[in-house]
DNA sequence: CGAAATAATGGTATCGTTCCCATCGTAGTG
DNA sequence: CACTACGATGGGAACGATACCATTATTTCG
């Protein structure tokens, strides 16, 4: 391959501000790397005026060709225009950068050949470790990657028998959260929307502690469960939510992530359903929620806690060559009660 | 600095790979550098038995520091929590990865401190292409870069005297659209929102142009202006609507950026005003504009075809070492009408 | 049939760093 | 004073890849 040299002018090195400083390149090397106070301050002084006249940067893709070290970190986004994904890259990104690293973020638009391919990718630049928020399944080329010891966290997913953290939503508790405050509004059926579960774990987990409440509760309760994916649109959800209104009598929908409060609100607007008489709660907080008319009522997850979190678990395993049990962290979700969980009474409207 | 190593283990070197495969390391750069077809099929074989074996993926820090070439570009964001942001780098980066290029994002919170720590950062890696959303003034460093000869777009704003291209709204055409959609739904009063102009440009383009057309069509319609800082909150907005709306008869509110709209939005609410009796008409398109009671008319830009262009000039530059003038593009938007701007008198509420 | 072109492969300098080891002067110690 | 210790500096071999040039075997052609 051809590497055509890059068209804008090279940059100084390391040599060259030697030369310039009239010191040795070792020296030029401490200076730089750290050990600064090892040189003399004539020499320190000469360096500092050398690499600034020359505009000196280090190179960092020599520094950790030789040092091992690449200071990246990388992370996998199922869809960069998810507002918690970004939110929790936005905790990632502060903690990453106050220990000195670099995010390298990749998006994967739901695509596992896309997923592939970025990790191919991130392995060559050397990441020092990995977050992963993936959508469906977690490809079998994660697992393998965990398996070489590279540090690896996962967002809201478990991969069984892989050594790698999770973190992520307490989901029973969250359920369980949600399931009261319906409840305890006097809403008394339930529709619950979420994502189709492929391999996800956590919509799993999720659905899983739904259905076993709805059994548990069926003298309180009674509800249903409905996956819709996001390719299929409002089409195949409006059907659903007017079948559900006219057989219930205190209906609320419960839905399992941003999308579905998404889905969920647009379809009670089509069906001109007066919202709050219809209930809605939300996982996951969005900017809009509290601009509806009667505010959505959602369970925030505390978004950059859990990427700040993300990052040290990966700097530990970094640092001591953890060895250790993978980790399970689990964040309880704050309510936030607006509008939209207020009118148990359909009627009283 | 002692770079310790990295706690996982190392990767196969294209040196094993040789000595697995009984090749000469020439021969496996050439399998893997895309020269595979200079290569006996025998040989082919047993390079990528071996790889195979070893699982071995080439290193491209090492490959960069030879080649000269990095296949990194880079992206600040001023905030990335912004849609608008976001939507560009989506766009960015699948044109980018179309190439083969790797995104490098930087998030810099609107802080220019951390700006410069990103760029500094953002050089020592190499980068062969810089997209820059910054938020206000454009910081000194980023001139200085520029004039190194590093291609690079800046997205909606201008750095006089830069060799950078630009790549945006249309802000004159944005506001004279918007200005006519409002005058043609009946609204005589507008109040314009901007986040302070700073040194950004385009909001200074904007601000400019309303005000060139207020003075212009200054028999039809009358105007006033408000710069919102966001950390000011909405309790500074408050009084401004407030007074606005008592003093105009068609009152419509102009807001300069998805910031502003739901500023605006967050105000209507909490003064109890109808939307529709008071025009809201904003600038950039946000997925629960279609949401709100009567939905928010917007201007939307073509974002992803917005980073897609971005990057495409890099590239330009890139490869013909550019000389020419820096380009300025500047795209148009779409009128996305809604339920904000339909109710041209108040009294019919 | 011999020279020259072509194809397939290998050897080695090099990219910009870090790091180990060597060197050298100066001071401290018995 | 000789000997060690130390502090400040420099030389040069890596790191993992590419690319130039050299080598050998095979074909082509006058």
């Amino acid at each position: 391959m051809n590497l055509a040299p890059p068209a804008h002018s090279r940059r100084a090195t390391l040599k060259q501000v030697a030369q310039e400083a009239c010191a040795s390149k070792t020296s030029v090397s401490r200076y730089f790397g750290g050990a600064r106070e090892q040189l003399s301050l004539d020499l320190q002084k000469r360096i500092a005026r050398a690499a600034s006249r020359l505009n000196y940067r280090p190179n960092l893709m020599a520094r950790s060709l030789k040092g091992g070290r690449t200071g990246l970190i990388g992370m996998l986004v199922a869809d960069i225009r998810n507002p918690f994904s970004v939110a929790v890259m936005h905790g990632i990104e502060q903690a990453a950068r106050e220990q000195g690293f670099s995010l390298m973020i990749c998006n994967t638009d739901n695509d596992s050949r896309l997923e592939q391919a970025h990790i191919a990718q991130l392995i060559s630049y050397g990441i020092e470790g990995l977050v992963v928020n993936a959508s469906g399944r977690v490809s079998q080329e994660l697992a393998e990657l965990a398996s070489t010891g590279l540090p690896m966290v996962l967002l809201d997913r478990q991969l069984p028998g892989v050594e790698a953290d999770m973190v992520g939503l307490d989901n029973d508790a969250t359920i369980d959260m949600a399931i009261a405050h319906l409840i305890e509004t006097g809403y008394r059926d339930i529709l619950y929307l979420s994502e189709p579960v492929n391999h996800a774990s956590s919509r799993q987990e999720r659905l899983s502690r739904l259905t076993y409440q709805l059994t548990a509760q069926e003298s309180t309760i009674n509800g249903k469960t409905f996956m819709l994916s996001m390719s299929a649109g409002l089409t195949s959800l409006v059907p659903v939510v007017e079948q559900f209104i006219s057989t219930a009598s205190r209906p609320a929908i419960l839905c399992g992530n941003g999308n579905m409060t998404l889905m969920a609100a647009r379809c009670l607007k089509q069906l001109k359903l007066n919202t709050g008489s219809i209930g809605l709660l939300g996982i996951d907080e969005l900017e809009w929620c509290s601009l509806l008319t009667p505010g959505i009522t959602t369970l925030a997850q505390p978004t950059e806690e859990i990427g700040r979190r993300a990052f040290a678990c990966l700097l530990e395993r970094n640092r001591e060559a953890y060895v250790g049990q993978s980790r399970h962290i689990r964040y309880h979700p704050t309510l936030i009660k607006r509008g939209s969980t207020s009118c148990p009474d359909p009627h009283a409207i």
